[in-house]
RNA sequence: UGGGAGGUCGUCUAACGGUAAGACCGCAGACUCUGGAUCUGCUUAUCGGGGUUCGAGUCCCUGCCUCCCAGCCA
C-alpha cells in the first residue's frame, strides 16, 4: 500500500469518470493482473516539469491510490547527451511538492542497462535483432514513405554468431558513434512505420548522469520503456496519444521476450490557451532569457507557477477538472485560474495593499493620532480570527479609486463623495491638490465621519456605495509588486503560418511596481507565503525578498467586475 | 491518397439504444464593510448525407474535417 498524498493533501473534488479508469475497472473484474493496479510516472531528465505534466501525475498517482495499488517514479534516462542531474533534482521536487510519494520506488531506466543488453543479445540469438552497418541517412532512405514499403538492410541476414560479435564489440566502444546499430527484425513493409526494423542500441560516447562511461552503447526508447514497465510490474503503463502507434512495438518486444506483459493506455495531453508546454519551447524561452529561467512566475512549469503562488491543491483540482480523454483540445486558461481562485479564496488571509498609491490626508481627524482597527483575516475561514491595523491621519489608498470626473457607473470616490474606508471611517472628498503644470493629481484632501468608526454605518443610516482599502502613510512596508500577464498574446502561439512562437510573445507579461504600500505587518513576509490584497487578487512572496522589501508576485488577480464594466463602456462609446 | 487516433454548447467533459447533463467562459439579477466570495436565472451543442429501429449523439454505410507517425529523441 502506498500513500500517494502527503498528510496536508486534501480530499479532491469529486470529477466525472474515465476511460482509463473504465479499463482499469474492467481488468480489476476480469482480474487480469491478479488485482493489482501499479502505475508509473516516466519523465526524462531532460527539462522542467510543467503544468502538462501535473495532469499526467495526477492521473498515474491518483489511480493507483484510488485502487490501492501504487505509482513509482521512474526516470526514463536513456539519452545521455539531453539529459542532466539538476532536472532529476527539480523534477523530484516538483512531483513531491504536488503532494505525491513514491516511497522507496525511485528507479531509473539506467537501472535496467545490463538487463536490458541481456534481453537484447537474447533476441540476437532467437534471431530477431541484427547489427546493422547502415549509416543514420541510408536507414532513413531504406525506411522508405508513408506509402511506400522500406526495404530490408543488406546486414539484415547477418548470421547470429557475427551478430553476438559485432554487439558485443559495440558495447566495448570498438566503433565510432553512429557505425552501427542494433536492430529488431520486424517488417519492413509494414505500414506502422515503428515496426519497420526499429533500432533498439545505438553507439554513444557519452558521459551518462549515473551510470557514467560504463556504456557507450544505450537503448531507444521503445526497447526500454516497456521493459522497464515489465520489470517494475506496472500492470498499466499511461502514456500520451502520439505513442499510440509505438504500441505495437511496445508489445512486439514484451511477447518477443516472454516476460510480464502491461497494457499500454494512451489519453491526450493537456493543451491550454496562451501557453506553450513543449519541451523545445521551454527550454528556448530559457535559453534566449525571454524568461529570467525555468522558475520565472510566467513559466507554465511547475517550479514557476509554484514561485507564483499556484497551490499544489489548486493544480491537482485543476488536473480532476480537465478530464481524460483521447480528443486532442486545449483548456481555457480561465479553468485553471478558476481553480487557483477557488483554493486560495478559501486559505489565503486578507490583507491590505496599495499598488499604485495616492496620498490622502484627513483633515479633521488628530495630528499624531494613530488608532488600531480590527481587521477581518478570512471572512472565508473564521478560524482564521482578527488583526489590529493602524489608522492615521495621512493614508494611501489606490489611485484607481479616485475619479476626478467619475464615468457613470463609477462609485468609489470622487470629488464631494464619500466612501467606506474598509474596517475604518467614511470619508469625504473635499478637494484636490494638483501639479500646477502637468495637472496630476498629488493628494486629496478629506473630512471623516468619526460616527462611523471601524467601517460602521453611521446612526443617520447613511450608506456609501463602496468600500476602498488603504494603508496608513506613517505605518506603511514598502514593496516591490510584480504583475503578470499572460506570456503569449495569442491563445495558440505560433500557430500562424510561417510565424516563430516567440513572435507571439507578449512584450507587456510583466510589469514591475515599486514604492507599493503595504499593511505593516507584511514587511517581513516569508517567500512563498500567499495573501489575497483585498480587491486586487493573490499574492505571493517571491525569494526575491529582503528583511526590510518584499517582493510580491500577483498570482492571480480578483474577478474584476468593475474593470468589465468600464471595458463594454468604452466599447460602446 | 499508407497507418493510427479523434470529431457533443465558445472551451473541456458526461449521457453505455429511451427527456442531450455539468464545469469554465459570457450575459442578467440578488446579496455584500472586498464591484471579491456566495446565490439565482439566461444564452449556446450531437461534423454532413443516407440507413436500421417504436426510438439514434450512441448501431450500420458513406462523405468531410482535425491530430499523430518517415530521430541512431522521448
Amino acid at each position: 500500500m502506498s500513500s500517494p498524498l502527503l498528510p496536508d493533501a486534501p480530499a479532491e473534488k469529486s470529477a466525472p469518470t474515465h476511460f482509463v479508469r473504465e479499463m482499469i475497472l474492467e481488468d480489476l473484474k476480469t482480474n487480469r493482473f491478479g488485482g493489482r493496479v501499479h502505475t508509473r510516472f516516466p519523465p526524462e531528465p531532460n527539462g522542467y516539469l510543467h503544468i502538462g505534466h501535473a495532469k499526467s501525475i495526477c492521473l498515474n498517482f491518483g489511480l493507483a491510490a484510488e485502487f490501492g495499488g501504487k505509482c513509482n517514479l521512474r526516470f526514463d534516462d536513456t539519452n545521455p547527451c539531453k539529459e542532466e542531474l539538476e532536472y532529476v533534482e527539480s523534477i523530484i521536487r516538483d512531483v513531491r511538492w504536488l503532494g505525491f510519494d513514491w516511497e522507496d520506488r525511485l528507479f531509473y531506466a539506467s537501472d535496467y542497462f545490463d538487463q536490458l543488453y541481456e534481453w537484447a543479445v537474447q533476441l540476437i540469438q532467437a534471431g530477431k535483432a541484427f547489427v546493422c552497418d547502415l549509416s543514420a541517412e541510408e536507414v532513413r532512405a531504406y525506411r522508405g514513405t508513408l506509402t511506400e514499403p522500406g526495404r530490408n538492410s543488406p546486414y539484415r541476414d547477418r548470421a547470429i554468431e557475427e551478430n553476438l560479435d559485432l554487439f558485443g564489440r559495440m558495447k566495448a566502444g570498438e566503433f565510432p558513434d553512429g557505425a552501427r546499430t542494433l536492430r529488431a527484425k520486424v517488417d519492413m513493409a509494414s505500414p506502422n512505420l515503428n515496426l519497420r526494423d526499429p533500432v533498439m542500441y545505438r553507439i554513444l560516447h557519452a558521459e551518462h548522469h549515473r551510470t557514467g562511461d560504463k556504456w557507450c552503447i544505450y537503448p531507444m526508447y521503445d526497447f526500454a520503456h516497456g521493459q522497464s514497465d515489465s520489470i517494475e510490474g506496472i500492470t498499466h503503463s499511461i502514456c500520451t496519444l502520439e505513442f499510440e502507434d509505438h504500441r505495437p512495438l511496445y508489445d512486439w518486444y514484451l511477447n518477443a521476450l516472454g516476460v510480464h506483459h502491461p497494457q499500454q493506455i494512451e489519453f491526450d495531453r493537456l493543451n491550454l490557451t496562451y501557453t506553450v508546454l513543449s519541451k523545445r519551447r521551454l527550454l528556448t524561452l530559457v535559453q534566449t532569457g525571454y524568461v529570467s529561467g525555468w522558475d520565472d512566475p510566467r513559466m507554465p512549469t511547475i517550479s514557476g507557477i509554484r514561485r507564483r503562488g499556484y497551490t499544489p491543491r489548486g493544480i491537482r483540482n485543476f488536473c480532476a477538472r480537465v478530464g481524460v480523454s483521447k480528443t486532442n483540445g486545449t483548456i481555457e486558461l480561465s479553468l485553471l485560474e478558476h481553480a487557483i481562485r477557488e483554493d486560495l479564496n478559501r486559505t489565503a488571509p486578507r490583507v491590505m495593499a496599495v499598488l499604485r498609491p495616492l496620498r490622502v490626508v484627513i483633515e479633521n481627524y488628530p495630528e499624531g493620532q494613530v488608532e488600531e482597527m480590527e481587521a477581518v483575516n478570512n471572512p472565508e475561514d473564521p478560524a482564521a480570527g482578527t488583526r489590529l491595523v493602524p489608522f492615521s491621519r495621512v493614508i494611501y489608498i489606490e489611485r484607481d479609486d479616485f475619479r476626478e470626473d467619475p464615468p457613470k457607473q463609477y462609485y468609489r470616490l470622487a470629488p464631494g463623495r464619500e466612501v467606506r474606508l474598509r474596517y475604518a471611517y467614511f470619508i469625504r472628498c473635499v478637494s484636490v491638490v494638483k501639479d500646477e503644470a502637468t495637472g496630476e493629481v498629488l493628494e486629496l484632501r478629506c473630512t471623516y465621519d468619526p460616527a462611523t468608526r471601524g467601517g460602521n454605518s453611521p446612526p443617520d443610516g447613511r450608506k456609501v456605495k463602496s468600500t476602498i482599502h488603504w494603508v496608513s502613510a506613517a505605518h506603511a512596508a514598502d514593496a516591490e509588486v510584480r504583475l503578470y500577464d499572460t506570456l503569449f498574446t495569442r491563445e495558440d502561439p505560433g500557430a500562424e503560418e510561417g510565424r516563430e512562437f516567440t513572435s507571439d510573445l507578449n512584450p507587456n507579461s510583466l510589469e514591475v511596481l515599486q514604492g507599493c504600500k503595504l499593511e505593516p505587518a507584511l514587511a517581513g513576509a516569508a517567500a512563498g507565503s500567499r495573501y489575497q490584497f483585498e480587491r486586487l487578487g493573490y499574492f505571493c512572496a517571491d525569494p526575491d525578498s529582503t528583511p526590510g522589501k518584499p517582493v510580491f508576485n500577483r498570482t492571480v488577480a480578483l474577478r474584476d467586475t468593475w474593470a468589465k464594466i468600464e471595458k463594454s463602456l468604452k466599447e460602446s462609446r
